[in-house]
DNA sequence: CAGCTCACG
DNA sequence: ACGTACGTGAGCTGC
């Protein structure tokens, strides 16, 4: 049975435009619309299996309409950029579903569909058109259906000539008429004013026509509406005419040009790659693979034997070798090495364990500086090797570094994430080859050998594909000059670990267990129950149900329980302070004694964290297992967990430098604003001076808490300042929040201009930068959503300030690790946190260190403003303070 | 495994 | 009108 599927291009490609967010790809294309589209596509042919198809569009701007009415569409917005480019991509998904698609030159898409269905209608063959205009409705007849988009794309109503019946009681031909007399703002068809949908059909269930309710004008109910019929009779006829779809336009095709055979999947996977659909993409391959497994390509793999691994000694001597090393576990401080794995892009080399440590070429080739290893994750690498007492150098380019500057924002870096996006897939992610949680499993040799052979094959394969990138976008210096050097020092600082006092930890935590316990009782005898004080809901229930505490602010789950809420409802009843102190002591407990004892290497009595230096989006370092960025400092009680971190030897000591004040010394370099500028080049106390200036006072007139207040709005200033952020953090209206930030700015207008034209500037080239060049992209900020713009918006502000102070100390950190090795000093550092560098130095060398340090991290950089550090000593990280 | 809470800069 | 401060990691609860 034939069957035809028309669809409207234009109309359909819109309402996707409309029903989803502002998609890009990782190239910065929007393809919402066409993401829309092609999921209607693929519903409409799963459900109608048509066998003949056709997309109408319409072509240019002007239509025969428009010589009998110029205003026709008149009032239309212009179309936006955003939509019209995604036109091409709609048709290029068309071609490769082998779906032929048309436009006529001054006629619209309407009127191709009309004249098509018209001809399908008079062989008899049943059509279904796909619209989200109604105007179309005038074309359903006996053989033509019509599917109606509703609110989104894939959701649709049929019409067949009983359900327009039904809904307007109307014949599908009257559909012109009711236009003629309602007219269509959006197309500037002016109708009859006052007549709105009501009126029209009333008149059309008696009249019948445009034509006949003209011959009745003196029947017609009400003098206005006989009045305005009267006057605007030739409106009523122009804009029928104008709704009227044309259904003899000269077509140079026909029904038989429209066969449509069924997609054939290998010519749509690339162009659903290239758009990054990966809901539809799986939908095809499993369509696919219901048929066909496609199997892994093949992958060329040799097992170097210790017996005769002399025959690979020349493939050592090639310029660049992809190196790749397997272990058992993420965390490679505790890790094994499974396997390694070399390729020159053609050759794949697979070694284990004992033959690479009998093999001396190949622990030659690995410790040599110049033979040119291409490796995803550096550190990582040259750890597991050090494990293994193996010393390697010469890693010239890192897959995983590379592909997080290029893209810092993107979901995921691992190998297999960056082969699908860089090489547009073929290697399959390592929780679906091994497995993941309980289904881990071993992979047998050959397995394993091939696995790996693939992984670093396309290590060799991703390098000059990045190499590219980053130069195009003008991150080579960053790469090669900052981050890669970097990873070695981090390295270092990870492998050499961090000395823990066990003892003072576990004393501590008796302590904090001790008062733990006391707060318990204590909880429960003025709750009267006893409960689980860290089940939010369960402290829900006791605070605001049984004690009937007044709920200030809510959770998509229940009560808030959080800190700013307890703190206000603590003046109300005992039982708030001692929650909050409860709070306090379990974290400590939990998350630093248990929590670091738990990490400590038995064997040495260190703390190996792992700095990340490809996950997070401005180019900050993160730590964890465990994160040593995060000790606490703020609250004295707290902050004696610091008195566990000592210097590996005796007669060394703790020294630490911080910047001061770094994030608003770089807004000043960066916005160049006089006033801020001015007050670090006299090193003022930038929170006083902003209160003064804020407050319109002088410097003694400056109290604690309009200090207090200045210090929330400069936080404000570095983050995106919004009003409703300041007002919550200062527990203060949003309006007095907006005062605020208004004489900010006022005292700051170099500030205020530095904002707004980084945030236009994002708009333009969709992404920002830091004075390194890193980048982050925000595709987000054309975003419709007012909170994902919003957010975007904020970012754009703040990532330059963060990435920025990022890139300083990043550069600090590599300049001191060379001025170390230069002075041949022993210190070593052992922490970054931010603006901070943490070293363990002999106590003979701590003043040395001192000058060394605040020397090269206060010049890491110039900037029209000077860097401040602040350096300080101790026995211990809390009496470095 | 998501949501809440809280530690840091 | 919309409802959030920017960037992280970890522990706990409860589905």
């Amino acid at each position: 049975m034939d069957k035809l599927v028309l669809i409207d291009g234009n109309s359909i490609a819109f309402r996707a435009f409309y029903a989803l967010p502002l998609l890009q790809n990782n190239k910065g294309t929007y393809t919402n619309a066409v993401y829309g589209f092609a999921m209607m596509l693929m519903k409409v042919l799963e459900e109608e299996k048509p066998n003949h198809v056709l997309v109408a569009f319409d072509a240019g701007k002007i239509t025969f309409r428009h010589r009998d009415y110029k205003e026709y569409k008149g009032k239309r917005d212009k179309t936006p950029g955003e939509f019209s480019e995604q036109i091409p991509l709609i048709k290029e998904l068309l071609d490769a579903f082998g779906i032929r698609h048309f436009e006529l030159e001054s006629f619209e898409a309407d009127d191709i569909i009309g004249t098509i269905a018209k001809e399908a209608d008079r062989k008899g063959m049943p059509v279904t058109i796909v619209t989200g205009d109604k105007d179309l409705l005038q074309l359903v007849t006996e053989k033509v259906e019509l599917l109606m988009t509703k609110k989104g794309v894939t959701d649709a109503d049929r019409y067949d000539v009983e359900k327009v019946n039904e809904k307007y009681g109307l014949k599908p031909k009257q559909i012109i008429d009711l236009k003629g007399l309602m007219g269509d703002p959006s197309d500037n068809i002016p109708g009859i004013p006052g007549v709105g949908e009501k009126t029209a059909l009333k008149l059309l269930h008696q009249f019948g026509s445009v034509e006949e309710v003209l011959a009745h004008i003196d029947d017609l109910p009400g003098k206005k509406l006989k009045e305005r019929v009267a006057e605007n009779r030739r409106d009523a006829i122009l804009s029928k005419d104008l709704a009227t779809i044309m259904c003899d336009v000269p077509l140079d095709f026909g029904l038989d040009d429209l066969i449509y055979q069924g997609f054939d999947a290998d010519r749509i996977i690339p162009l659903l790659k290239k758009l990054e659909f990966k809901t539809l993409l799986e939908r095809i391959q499993g369509d696919e693979s219901e048929t066909d497994q496609p199997e892994p390509e093949k992958i060329s793999v040799e097992r170097v034997e210790s017996e005769d691994n002399g025959k690979w000694e020349d493939f050592l001597k090639q310029d660049r070798i992809a190196l790749f090393v397997e272990r058992n576990h993420e965390n490679y401080h505790r890790a094994d090495l499974l396997a390694i794995v070399l390729s020159d892009g053609k050759q794949q080399l697979f070694l284990n364990w004992e033959t690479a440590k009998r093999w001396p070429a190949f622990q030659e080739w690995l410790q040599d500086s110049d033979r040119k290893k291409i490796c995803y994750d550096v550190k990582a690498t040259w750890i597991v090797f050090k494990r293994h007492h193996l010393e390697s150098e010469g890693f010239m380019f890192d897959i995983l570094l590379a592909s997080y500057l290029i893209n810092a924002s993107e979901s995921g870096h691992d190998l297999s994430d960056i082969v699908e996006r860089k090489l547009g897939g073929g290697l399959p992610a390592d929780d679906v080859v091994y497995g993941k949680g309980a289904k881990r499993r071993q992979l047998g040799e050959q397995e394993l050998s091939e696995h790996l052979a693939r992984k670093v094959n396309r290590i060799y394969q991703l390098c000059p594909v990045l190499e590219k990138e980053l130069k195009e976008y003008d991150l080579d210096a960053l790469f090669f000059d900052l981050e890669l050097p970097l990873t070695h020092v981090l390295a270092r600082m990870e492998w050499n670990g961090v000395k823990v006092d066990k003892d003072r930890l576990q004393a501590l935590g008796k302590e904090l267990q001790e008062r733990l316990n006391g707060l318990t009782e204590r909880i429960y005898d003025l709750a009267g129950t006893t409960f689980n004080i860290n089940s939010p809901k369960q402290l829900g229930e006791i605070l605001f149900d049984k004690l009937g505490l007044p709920v200030l602010k809510k959770t998509k789950t229940g009560y808030s329980t959080s800190a700013d809420v307890l703190e206000k409802l603590a003046p109300q009843h005992e039982i708030v302070e001692e929650i909050l102190r409860y709070r306090q002591v379990g974290k400590l407990i939990s998350t630093y004694v248990e929590g670091l004892l738990k990490e400590v290497f038995d064997s040495t009595g260190k703390i190996h964290t792992r700095f990340h230096q490809a996950i997070t989006t401005t180019g900050r370092l993160s730590s964890s297992d465990p994160n040593l960025q995060n000790i606490p400092v703020r609250l004295e009680e707290g902050r004696r967990l610091r008195q566990v971190f000592i210097p590996e030897k005796p007669g060394w000591q703790i020294l630490s430098a911080d910047y001061s004040q770094i994030e608003l010394r770089v807004l000043a370099h960066l916005s160049g604003d006089h006033g801020l500028v001015e007050a670090f080049q006299k090193d003022m106390d930038i929170h006083t001076k902003t209160a003064m200036d804020v407050f319109g006072v002088s410097e003694n007139e400056v109290n604690s808490l309009m200090r207090r207040q200045a210090k929330a709005v400069n936080f404000g200033i570095v983050y995106g300042i919004s009003d409703y952020g300041l007002s919550q953090n200062l527990n203060i209206s949003r309006k007095e929040a907006g005062e605020f930030i208004n004489r900010y700015f006022e005292s700051y207008p170099g500030v205020k201009v530095y904002m707004d034209e980084t945030v236009k500037k994002a708009r333009e080239d969709g992404y920002v930068t830091t004075m390194f060049h890193r980048r982050r992209h925000l595709p987000e900020i054309h975003s419709r959503n007012f909170n994902r713009r919003s957010f975007a918006e904020r970012t754009a502000m703040n990532t330059p300030i963060q990435g920025t102070a990022a890139d300083i100390i990043k550069q600090a950190m590599l300049r001191m690790d060379e001025a170390l090795e230069k002075r041949n000093m022993s210190a070593r550092l052992l922490l970054q946190v931010h603006d901070e560098l943490i070293f363990e130095v002999p106590k003979e060398d701590s003043e040395t260190l001192s000058d060394l340090v605040r020397e090269v991290m206060e010049g890491a950089v110039t900037l029209s403003v000077p860097l401040k550090v602040d350096v300080s000593t101790g026995n211990t990280w809390y009496e470095a303070k």
